[in-house]
DNA sequence: ATCCCGAGGG
DNA sequence: CCCTCTGGAT
């Protein structure tokens, strides 16, 4: 794809999202490191339900420590794969209060030594709370990449490559949140509304037969 | 490669 | 019912 046609597609999509940024509610960057690793595999929706209780009866990593793990659990249950989270956000608070001085840091090393954060979440925080010019490529990312082949790759890590090293300077930053929000309202995994799209001429997955772009397992 | 796992949508 | 949701650890 030529230059052209990328800057295009991102400023058709910047302005059609004037808001380019998180769904999560949050307050604090250590409220939004909890939040993204809740998100795993989870709606935003769903971890803002939970995390409106969470955050005001525990919003620091000593508070949440100090609510246990089956403490913990009660206020997630309602998220998937809850236990696991429970357990890595406990082991995450610990490790905060252990390396960091109760912050966040902000180095992808620090960062990915955390438990329950990975490559993902680490570039979600970095341009997130710290501004980066970072693309986290979840299931949503991954999907768009692949259908409008502004990023092609079978894994995330090819297709987060990709963006970067494609995506016009000026909109590295908004990038992730104007892909995200894109494929979650608009080119959905099932039934993309293509006949709503602001991208539809653009866009090489419109109107075509084309495998269902699933993302890989694992890493 | 497999497990973790609840809720909402179609 | 089946699929999907801002993945990570083993």
């Amino acid at each position: 794809m030529n230059a052209q046609k990328r800057l295009a597609i991102f400023e058709r999509l910047a302005k059609a999202i004037p808001n380019p940024t998180t769904e999560l509610e949050y307050t604090t960057t250590f409220e939004l490191l909890i939040a993204v690793i809740l998100s795993a595999q989870a709606t935003d929706k769903g971890v803002n339900i939970a995390t409106r209780k969470l955050f005001k009866v525990a919003n620091t990593p000593q508070a949440i420590l100090d609510l246990g793990l089956e403490g913990l659990e009660s206020y997630i249950k309602t998220i998937g794969l809850y236990h696991a989270k429970a357990q890595n956000v406990l082991k995450c608070c610990a490790q905060l209060l252990a390396l960091h001085g109760g912050e966040v840091p902000d180095t992808r090393e620090a960062l990915e030594a955390l438990a329950g954060v990975g490559r993902k979440t680490a570039n979600v925080i970095l341009n997130t709370a710290f501004g980066h010019p970072t693309i986290a490529v979840d299931t949503h990312l991954f999907r768009v990449g692949n259908r409008t082949k502004l990023a092609t790759g079978k894994t995330v890590l090819e297709v987060e490559q990709r963006f970067l090293s494609t995506t016009p300077k000026q909109y590295l930053h908004d990038a992730h949140h104007l892909l995200i929000l894109h494929g979650r309202y608009t080119c959905t995994a099932r039934n993309p509304k293509c006949g709503e799209c602001c991208i539809v001429d653009l866009c090489e997955f419109h109107d075509k037969q084309l495998q269902p772009v699933k993302p890989p397992a694992g890493n």
